[in-house]
Order: C-alpha cells, then sequence, then structure tokens
DNA sequence: AGATGTTTCTCGCATAGTGAGAAACTAGCA
DNA sequence: TGCTAGTTTCTCACTATGCGAGAAACATCT
C-alpha cells in the first residue's frame, strides 16, 4: 500500500516548516537532522525555496521566511483564521452529538457560513463561504441579537423579512422581541424557519473581552423529543463556543 | 544546461500560492489553466497541500489556505516584514548608487542588521541578522539620536564605547553632541568610525506617525569626495527611507 | 432530460529527485 | 599561522517518483 501523496513535495515544505519556526537559528544541516532529510537533499530543497522566493538567505548558510511568503500571508485573514481555529472543534462536536454544526459570522447585514461540518453535512444546504440573510437562522439570530443596539434597531427597520417557510418570523416587531430573548438566554433556537424538516440551536462564539465575534450552531431534522434535546445539547455547544473562543484570541492579532 | 532546482516542488508552492490568492472562487481546474498544470496533476498536489494540512476543502472542489499556512505566518513577525519590505527597495538603491546598502532596527542597545545588499555586499564584514554596537556605525547613530530622551540619557551613561578604529567617538559627551546633531540635521554620518576605509551615511525610517522604526545606509570605500558624495547621495536615501516607511505602514498591523 | 464542466481513476514511461561519499569552504582555537 | 570541527557543495549511478493522456464517474446548470 503506497503512499500515494506526492513525497517530494512534502519533504520541501517540512523544512520550510522547520526553517520558518527557528528563525535564523539552526544550519541546514540541523535542521536536516531534525527533519529526519539527509543533507544534500536539504539543501537542495531548501536552495529551491530560496530562489522560489518563500526563504531568504541570512547570514552564513542561516534562513528566514521570504517575501512570498510574507505575501501569502497578506491573504490570511481574520475569516480565513477564524475558519481554521474552529473547524477541528466543529468536527468533534459534530461528531458526538451525530449532527451537522456550522459557524457564521455577521458580514453587512448578512450570515457568512465559514465553516460546516458533520457526516450528513452534505444534506443541508448551506455552503461554506455562502451568505444566508441573518433574521431566520439560528446563528443569525444569536448575531444579531449581540448587536450594539443601534445597529440592531437598523436592521429591524430597514427590513424586509421575507417568509422562507411558514414558521419564518417575519414581524419586526416579533423579531425584536425573540432577538431580546435570545441576547437574555444565550443561545438562540431555530425550529423550521429556514427549512422545513430542520432545527438547530445556536450559541455565540465570544472573544476574550466578552465581544460576540461568530456564532456556531447545531441542526438536525425535526424530531419531537424538541425541548430535552436542546436542553441536553445546549452545554456541549457552549463549551465549543468558549473553546473557540479562547483558541481565536490566541490567533487574531 | 540543467535546470537544477526541483521542480515538482515549485509546482506544489506554485499552486499553494495560486489557491490561496484566490480565496476560494476558483476550481482547482481552472488554477490547474491558470498555472499552466496538467489538471491530474494539479489534483494531485492540492490533494498533497490539503493532507499536509497547507490547505483546507471549502465545499466543492474549492479550496482556501489551511492552519499550517496559519500557523506559519504566526512566525512572521514584524522584522521579518520589515526586512521583505526594504529588500526590493534597498536593492534598487544599491544598484543605483553603486555601493552597499543597509537596514538595522535598534534592538536591545545594538543595531540588528535586516537587509544587507549591493554588489560588494560580501566585502563588508556586517552579516543579516547580526547585531552590533550602535555608537559607532551610521545606522546606530540614527537611531540613538532619535530614542526617547530618557532611553537615550541611559545609553550614554552606560558605555563603554570602545574604539573600532582611531576615528571612532568614546567621549559620552562628544557622543551626546553628536547625537544632537544627527537628530536636527536629520541623517548621520560614519566616516572610519568602525571600520578603517568605509565610510557612510544614514538616515531613519519612519512609520506614519512619525516614529523612527528604522535605519538605512549607503557604505562605501573611502574617497575624497566626501561631501559632495554625500550631498548627492542624501536625497535618494531619503526617498528610499520614505518609500519603506509608507510600504512598512501598509504591512505592520 | 441532455449538455458542460469538474473530479477521480488506471497505467506504462522517463525524468526528477535521491543519498553516499568525497572535496571545498568556513569559523574558531592554539 | 596551521590545526580541527562543523558546514556547504559537488559528482554520479540508481530507482523510486511524479507525470500526463485518456476514459470513466460525478456534479451542475438549462
Amino acid at each position: 500500500m503506497r503512499e500515494t501523496s506526492l513525497e517530494s513535495p512534502l519533504r520541501t515544505l517540512k523544512l520550510l516548516e522547520a526553517v520558518v519556526r527557528d528563525g535564523a537559528k539552526s544550519s541546514v544541516a540541523a535542521l536536516a537532522r531534525e527533519t529526519q532529510i539527509p543533507v544534500p537533499s536539504a539543501h537542495r530543497h531548501i536552495a529551491a525555496l530560496v530562489d522560489a522566493g518563500f526563504l531568504s538567505p541570512a547570514g552564513y548558510g542561516r534562513h528566514i521566511a521570504g517575501p512570498k511568503l510574507a505575501a501569502l500571508s497578506g491573504f490570511l485573514d481574520e475569516k480565513l483564521l477564524m475558519a481554521n481555529v474552529a473547524r477541528p472543534i466543529l468536527d468533534r462536536l459534530a461528531k458526538r452529538m451525530g449532527c451537522v454544526t456550522q459557524l457564521g459570522i455577521f458580514e453587512n447585514d448578512m450570515v457568512t457560513y465559514l465553516v460546516k461540518s458533520g457526516q450528513s453535512a452534505g444534506d443541508l444546504f448551506t455552503k461554506v463561504g455562502m451568505q444566508l440573510e441573518a433574521y431566520c437562522s439560528g446563528i443569525g439570530k444569536v448575531l444579531l441579537a449581540h448587536l450594539p443596539d443601534d445597529a440592531r434597531s437598523e436592521y429591524l427597520e430597514a427590513g424586509p423579512f421575507i417568509a422562507l417557510t411558514e414558521r419564518t418570523i417575519t414581524d419586526p416587531d416579533l423579531l425584536g422581541a425573540e432577538l431580546q430573548q435570545v441576547a437574555r438566554e444565550g443561545f438562540a433556537v431555530d425550529d423550521e424557519e429556514v427549512v422545513t424538516g430542520l432545527q438547530c440551536i445556536a450559541v455565540p462564539v465570544r472573544n476574550s473581552k466578552g465581544e460576540v465575534i461568530a456564532a456556531i450552531s447545531a441542526s438536525r431534522a425535526t424530531q419531537s423529543d424538541h425541548r430535552r434535546w436542546q436542553a441536553r445539547q445546549l452545554p456541549l455547544l457552549q463549551d465549543a463556543a468558549d473553546e473557540i473562543g479562547v483558541r481565536a484570541n490566541i490567533v487574531l492579532t
């Protein structure tokens, strides 16, 4: 059984990583030892990285990250970092709860979904990177509920709120009340408000300052033990949200 | 004439770059077209990147930067970004002036050289990443001159200032006076104070708030037309410093 | 439905990358 | 200055590695 993934490129990446991690402290030979790569090969790879611009020489056989790498990192925006932080946690959660988990953020009056996980994730109509109206989904309601007061009022006045199912809340006043409740209780419920046959619960993800920076949700096909399910899963969801919050703080500026 | 640099790894990197640049907009096949890489190969490479953690799948054949890449970018500190911003500018300057250009920053009472450029750059004894006493070099004097008053006083009191050549300024009071002049005039001159036979001029690099964040210098073998050379080159140096300052502001936080 | 466009196989081939060893360099020390 | 220990660079024959056409499975859009 052959490892079918490109081997030589992986070596290059392994070295790139090793070099960047250790600043300009170690010689190529030392890095070769660390990465279990024969010395001459290590030199070849690093030379290639250098003249591709991913590394720069830094005096006597030392190397540091190069311009191309810096340029790349310019594309690593907050959204991306957030997604990468959250993914493994949501994966675990989805497995444990046996349903689909998602993470979304608020972006110009809509929810952008950054992560989706779970075995039946394909069934769900949302897609990663997709934007969706905020007023109907669990994640959306959580995010709206924790908006600054004036922004939320503005949103409620702007409308319109179109019904996606017969249960979608379309009245601004009712929606406002619902959002107040969400803010008070710390979680939101979506019971077939966006798609018939789908219910979900959602909680906010907070950074260390307590600001809501995202929301995560767990969804499943509608079943009867509604409230019991909510009650049992909420703590799990909240733990995951906390963990994402903590990790995000490490990564984001 | 053999292309001695590893080819397959470079393809992988090319793809990595392409994928990250375009967010999650294009399909693998499209990227393959862009990068002139056959479709099946592109798939192999991207698959390898994915399970090495440098890319993450983002729904329907789209990909975005992965956790490993995000982690790497954590190691791209300010020094590095500064170096990468400055390098091309200093390269151009060195070519134009026909001498060696350098960039240094102030770090625990010494100058750390981040960039060195110019055809005879190898001759000069300084090395990238090297630390050198601040009091004698042009770059060092510029950086000292723009230190907060109390920090500068402290530095002057601490000493000792050892002579590297017969022209090195070793008296704290004289050095203090020299620094005042440097601050006033906006540039520093080193006339064989660090190595006999080498003279240089240096100017500060400022960020948008006017703070001095680095200094750059141009050095050449001692010649007689001293002042004339200084006068002619200073504007060029200063332009380069300004440009570096502007660009640095875009990149650094 | 059919019609694009994209992803995933399989497979033999040639090249691209490998790694031991030895030679050329470098730095630091006596 | 001449040593030694630690690097970097080269050469070279080998074979594993990555290649790419083509066709088949899978999605997407009208």
